[in-house]
DNA sequence: AGCGTAAACTTAACGGCGTTAACATCGCAC
DNA sequence: GTGCGATGTTAACGCCGTTAAGTTTACGCT
């Protein structure tokens, strides 16, 4: 059987669009999305570069199969960190919690894998290449999030006029706080001044979320008396 | 005077650091970071390519001199939306009459001119260039963020204990959803679910924020009695 | 078995990019 | 007025993505 290892034995690769993918994928982890170069995945797999072209459109397509790797690589870590807590009988409790925990996980991913995390959401740059920058409401991520706020609806504990979009608002905070870490502000500050900022952002959108089951009636236009 | 009109008159340009810059600023505007390319921009200003050597280090400068520019605009249209709706007289919902219109003018600046926005906060790609992805912190934007909260700590609204990091959370919120309104799955909706998306995320902010106005003991790690 | 066709790879080449090196032109200080 | 440094030029290098045209192999068909 063929194998990917140095100069390959037969003329024929074998799984040559698996290979390169995963080739590029070790490039994007490394550098982030403009360190996936066809030409160099190639020439780790020991092929042309030419090759390439009989299984990726181009350079566009071999960045779309690395976000998928990436995207599910994200879930799996997602998922990962609701194991690291106790589940709590109570499902109201419950759904918080694992709220809780998929934004963590959602986090620690990005920056423990940041060349992978940029892939994944990077608009394709380079060629015409505007092929969808990613599905994200099919992400299996997308999903947990999702379910967890309509167990939040189910028991009762958001009214269900005030469900719509509340995934977008709470993933928005999540996505935006991974991209200040990874090249905002928080960037180079020490780890614990990131997890305090991260666990800011997480108590925010559970506030604002039990703002919704405490049925205060309506987005806060002028505050409560001080 | 020397200008920047077409085959410009004399050898000497006489502004070409600004020409080059506002150029690559209509590339940036157009088609996002990597449309700013060298080459073109010294092409529109009808100069050679080498010459934006003289007065920039390579293309990373000139995207950094594009940021700014960027910039200045976002803070710009931030200052336009505080004007759109009227001052009221209680300084905490002043404040948060403030923080909203903030909010809004950074998101409706990102979907006005996506190009920009993309620019003004894009890693520099290309080269090496690990020059500053940008000093945010410095940014008039942030400083009208940071300006509005310690306000709210200021009347009293806001416990100190909690101020801190609360300004990342929010930029997190707003930053996250331009994201998702521009390369996300918010990217083809009609605009009037767009609207709602946006609305729905600075409800989640302010209510969150409320929330600490409203002296609950922590974030919300078990919820209230259904 | 043998053969032919199509899939999987090759080399060669094009144009565009960022960037360097070497040369040309201008303006201003002396 | 002249010379020199700042500001422009052309030429060239190496890398990239991509296309075109040729080569090698696998495999189904008779």
């Amino acid at each position: 059987m063929p194998n990917s290892k140095s100069p390959r034995a037969s003329y024929h690769h074998g799984d040559l669009a698996n290979a390169l993918t995963v080739a590029a994928t070790e490039l994007a982890r490394t550098g982030g999305p403009e360190a996936v170069v066809l030409r160099e995945a190639a020439r780790k797999v020991g092929v042309s570069a030419t090759a390439a072209y009989r299984h990726f459109e181009g350079r566009g397509e071999l960045i779309h199969a690395v976000k998928e790797l990436a995207l599910t690589e994200l879930a799996a870590r997602m998922q990962d960190e609701l194991a690291t807590s106790e589940p709590v009988p109570d499902p109201p409790a419950e759904a918080l919690r694992r709220l809780r925990a998929l934004g963590t996980g959602y986090i620690r991913f990005a920056l423990a894998e940041p060349g992978l995390f940029r892939t994944a959401f990077c608009r394709a740059d380079t060629p015409g290449m505007e092929s969808e920058p990613v599905d994200m409401l099919g992400t299996r991520s997308f999903q947990m999030l999702v379910e967890t706020l309509d167990t939040l609806v189910g028991c009762g504990w958001i009214p269900p006029d005030r469900r719509p979009y509340l995934e977008l608002a709470a993933w928005s905070t999540v996505h935006g706080m991974a991209d200040l870490l990874l090249d905002g502000p928080l960037r180079l500050c020490p780890p614990d001044q990131q997890e305090a900022a991260i666990q800011r952002a997480l108590d925010m959108v559970a506030d604002g979320i039990a703002a919704l089951a405490a049925g205060h009636a309506g987005p806060a236009k002028v505050g409560p008396a001080p």
